[in-house]
DNA sequence: TTCGGTCCTGAACGAGCCCTGAACTGCCGG
DNA sequence: CCGGCAGTTCAGGGCTCGTTCAGGACCGAA
């Protein structure tokens, strides 16, 4: 059941959204002034808010990044007026994550809410330190002895997927089936030149051992 | 079957989010303070554990922190406090793999627990101890009192099939047969040649008669 | 003791695995 | 259109490791 707060004083147009996005299959709590919409966003149960911004009490800006400042991270859609670019920039400052220019029209909306929730839903990936090694799977990055390494993206993804599996022997038909497609049909040196490429920039970089060649089998990430 | 570890001291939400992960048809099993959920998580037998924080009788930060400790990989999914900034660093850092901020919407904890199973690993098969010697068939490593022997890829086969059949006499055709494939056909003197090797890197350097010859027979690894 | 067979052992060879630098290709941004 | 970057392919070469071989040691039986 996926909740969302609509906060929005014209109470004719808060209707239509309410009842559009009910027939969509979302929950719906209206909100008619910034007040009472902040109180109740601030209790983060919601999977999502839209937010005008003219409101009486306290405007979409300040609500957004009041909720912002205390730490609720629940995605907000802000509706802007339509002639406002400096709204759409100050909706984004302010920690929105999405705006929508009024007038909008419906399948818009639903699909920017879509959107919203769907991102929203991303997991997290947690970083994972192995050895002197941390790598970001959401961000992207490879730290080494807490000095950041520069990896294209395959790079990072043959990275990622020996640290996943540190300490295990993965032969190169593995890594190809994991990094590649497993339909990759090339040369499988295709392998042994991203390990070079990974060692020259961490291996020789910092002086260390990362990832051993074990010979007939394939190559280990070490854990220490 | 996939199944899953929910450590929640609260048992109105435990009781709801057992049943709507059961809805996503996975298997739940529950457990309302940290003792308890440390010794159930520490088995292994799980696929994924959703670890709350604040419990009675052991966090989740130590329980988490524990499990890796204990060389448990299996993923865990922390339930931060709504403002706890400072939490989830500390999730990430106690080895958590993704947390989520409470109070989460249902569709959000599905997802993570879907992504987090999606990208889990499949469990490092465990070492085997004989003796003074350990192997680890994942690793493709060897230990004997402590310290590591390098093997190369058939001298470690040979070994690995030794090991697996303990006690056991073992022709050279048996172990042509296990080691090389089924239809060579070269001179099972190879069988020797590797049996000497194994010996004068284990048995010799370490002084244990780790594999003996039964003359007419085969050969024996010894289990003690 | 002698003899046949089995096992041990060191050495040598060469296939193939892996390493490596470089070239090639396609893409993207300027 | 050009330059740079990323991904992939290619080819040469080093060297490890698997295998073979031959001679000697050892064992059991006659």
């Amino acid at each position: 059941m996926t909740k969302l707060l609509l906060v929005e004083d014209d109470k004719k147009i808060a209707n239509a959204v309410k009842r559009g996005l009910e027939a969509e299959g979302f929950t719906v709590e209206v909100s008619h002034d910034g007040e009472d919409g902040y109180w109740r966003a601030s209790e983060g149960t919601y999977d999502l808010i839209v937010l005008d911004i003219m409101l009486p009490g306290r405007n979409g800006f300040r609500i957004c990044a009041g909720l912002r400042e205390a730490g609720i991270r629940t995605p907000v859609l802000m509706l802007t007026a339509k002639d406002g670019d400096l709204d759409e920039a100050e909706a984004l400052d302010t920690g929105a994550d999405d705006y929508l220019t009024k007038p909008f029209s419906f399948p818009v909306l639903i699909a920017r809410v879509r959107a919203l929730l769907r991102r929203a839903v991303e997991p997290h990936p947690s970083p994972i330190d192995v050895g002197a090694l941390r790598i970001d799977p959401g961000a992207r990055r490879v730290w080494c002895r807490g000095s950041e390494v520069s990896l294209t993206s395959r790079e990072f993804e043959v990275l990622e997927f020996l640290i996943r599996r540190v300490d295990l022997v993965l032969s190169k038909t593995e890594i190809i089936a994991g990094v590649w497609s497993d339909d990759f049909d090339g040369d499988p040196n295709i392998v042994e030149v991203y390990i070079r490429r990974l060692r020259r920039k961490i291996d020789e970089r910092f002086g260390v051992e990362l990832i051993a060649t074990v010979r007939g089998a394939g190559y280990r990430l070490q854990g220490i």
